[in-house]
DNA sequence: AGACCATAATCTAAGCCTTGAAAAAAGTCA
DNA sequence: TGACTTTTTTCAAGGCTTAGATTATGGTCT
């Protein structure tokens, strides 16, 4: 708890935690000093008071540990190691032909880039807290971490039993827009707010709601399909195989789709870009139709604040934003709704293994901190 | 925490409790002590167990406590006594002319309510925890409640204010959707689901939002609006003026507008169980709609249970569940879905007080008890 | 019946966490 | 330097929880 509030808040000092925490100058004094001698935060400089002793600036000592994300692309495997303050460290790559997605290929793309970005930034093995990895597609909680993934054909992929066999590190799966989605909650757009939802539009979409701070992941770990909302009963198949969904409209696929733009994927960033600069009236529909969308998430969940990303969020907001905080007001009624509740991501749209690197950091809050080759899956 | 378990658990002994909890014997032991010397708690017979000593059966003390809920309905503001155990004890019941919602009035029925009920069921005073109201429309929170509901005409009623003015009894006033999903939740077919939604159909379209046992609220206290989410963009305008909205579609008024009936509020049910009688191709129409809204909640908050439930949907429901299971599941295909997951509601329309009243219980469990008359707001 | 066994509940002392109050530390200012 | 201010630490006390021992209450076996 003392931790989390000196992660979040930045450097602080003893007297700052206090009042973050509730907690009695004296509870922190006892606890900074054990976190002090652990290692696990850091002294950073003085502060001056007016007449009084100065005050120690303390903040987590990001080189106490290290995590590794890693983002299993359409078209790669990028694998990236970060301090604890998520600073890059270094990075490895591995094209994948879109074609093939065999599991055991990509296992073994991911442990070698373990090995590798450990190697290269020189960082202490048994500094590295554990593997996160973002993957398109549902992850079945448990420690086989089971993953669909429609888009690669992937059934029922252990992908966590599949790593599990060659690294002692703890593992963490979970789907590529939730911990993107964690990214721009911790560290990009999101960040400071309780309730929020995440839109993350590329060729797909994908979304990440959050309930009090916490990404929210429902019984069956599969909450916050929002690319699966449906939008117009009856309407377009998606390739989910159901008809309306939000992702069979504004998916960037599906906007040139409607647009009668014929691109393969590596096209689409160029496609969609024209198709804005034409200002195509497919880009005012599309408009349109995601301030219904939007709309039904704020009837729903009452958001602090609503972020759009992924890359075609990104370029499709970037210019149209205030159109699409009008549509989104324009139905949405009944109850005081700002649409100044409705931003932009931050973080680009890269930020999946960053995300994935957030996943090990949470039992690190939770006290945990190198108690062996526990190995849990998210 | 203790009284949480005893109350939701049933009757249960102290090693029950001790497994349920996760705490010690030894600190059931101490603590059911100090519950049972304040009579929350009573002991309620024995159970042999094989060759040692019985174990006695504890339960909440029904008379520890009572708690008042209100209905503020379109027809009639209904106020009733429970005990701790929801067991109705007395009912006081005013008729309100549609035409006139007159807050002054209603706050004045409501506090007459209050003291008959406490004078009809001879319960001491001093041991009504406190009065739950549940009203139509969205309940801002604070300690004036203000109330907006378009169907009374309410812009901002400080109903929470009116109320104090004539109690000192604590007051929670909460949405009558809500309160009536709690009640489902709690003691209906929502009972022990840590992730469920509560639709409720009358007239119009409400609902209730459970994240982790407890009903989420969002940033502004307005999450949960299942009536406008939207279902056709662009589709038919509903009385919040947005268009396209659930409940301008599957609202009882809005099916019987769709199937070309003429019925005022008090015809209604009649009405709708006509058209389901003639099966009239609006009802398979309904049922396909109410399908892929439910198919949205699935993708979006992926729930262990759905309950529909209000008179509509009960009625609609109770003949056609295996349609409306199957229209959702058609909807729904990214992620195993089990049809099962939809039920019909337990309690009957008629659950708002019993719900309101269990909004005094929350303070209660959280060790509060005739903390003298501090009023407090959900 | 009496010895013995099994299970439930309680008692006791110890451990841990948190805190208010007092003391110490580290400055400023006159 | 000494008075004063503010931050930080120390210390003893209080509360909560628990492991382990003890007591309570019954059954079973010879």
């Amino acid at each position: 708890m003392l931790l989390r509030a000196l992660y979040f808040g930045g450097p602080a000092t003893r007297n700052d935690l206090s009042a973050a925490t509730g907690l009695s100058p004296a509870t922190v004094s006892t606890m900074t000093g054990d976190l002090l001698s652990e290692n696990v935060v850091v002294e950073a400089g003085q502060v001056d008071s007016d007449g009084g002793r100065p005050r120690v600036v303390l903040r987590v000592n990001p080189a106490y540990g290290y995590a590794v994300g890693v983002d299993v692309g359409e078209t790669q495997v990028s694998v990236e190691l970060f301090d604890l303050e998520m600073t890059k460290l270094a990075r490895a790559h591995y094209a994948v032909r879109s074609a093939r997605h065999d599991p055991e290929l990509v296992a073994r793309h991911i442990l070698a880039g373990v090995d590798t970005v450990i190697a290269e930034s020189e960082v202490p093995a048994e500094r590295v807290l554990g593997v996160g990895v973002g993957v398109p597609g549902i992850v079945e909680p448990g420690p086989d971490a089971l993953v669909r993934a429609k888009t690669f054909g992937w059934e029922a992929v252990p992908l966590g039993a599949l790593l599990r066999a060659g690294t002692s590190l703890p593992l963490f799966v979970d789907n590529g827009a939730k911990t993107m989605g964690q990214a721009e909650l911790w560290f990009g757009s999101g960040k400071g707010t309780r309730d929020a939802i995440i839109v993350l539009m590329g060729s797909g979409v994908g979304g990440t709601v959050v309930t009090d701070g916490q990404i929210y992941r429902g019984a069956g770990k599969a909450a916050g399909e929002v690319g699966h909302l449906k939008l117009v009963a009856g309407g377009r198949t998606c390739r989910c195989g159901a008809r309306g969904c939000l992702e069979a409209y504004l998916g960037a696929e599906a906007i040139l789709d409607r647009g009668g733009v014929v691109a393969d994927s590596a096209d689409e960033e160029a496609a969609l870009a024209r198709l804005l600069d034409e200002g195509s009236p497919v880009i005012a529909e599309s408009v349109e139709l995601l301030g219904v969308g939007l709309s039904s998430l704020v009837h729903l969940f009452n958001p602090e604040r609503i972020v759009i990303g992924g890359w075609a969020g990104l370029m499709l907001g970037g210019r149209m934003l205030t159109e699409i905080r009008a549509a989104t007001a324009a139905n949405t009624q009944a109850q005081p709704f700002q649409p100044e509740t409705i931003v932009l991501g931050r973080l680009g749209p890269d930020a999946v293994a960053l995300g994935a690197a957030t996943l090990v950091l949470e039992p690190f809050f939770q006290g945990a901190a190198f108690q062996g080759a526990v190995s849990t899956i998210a």
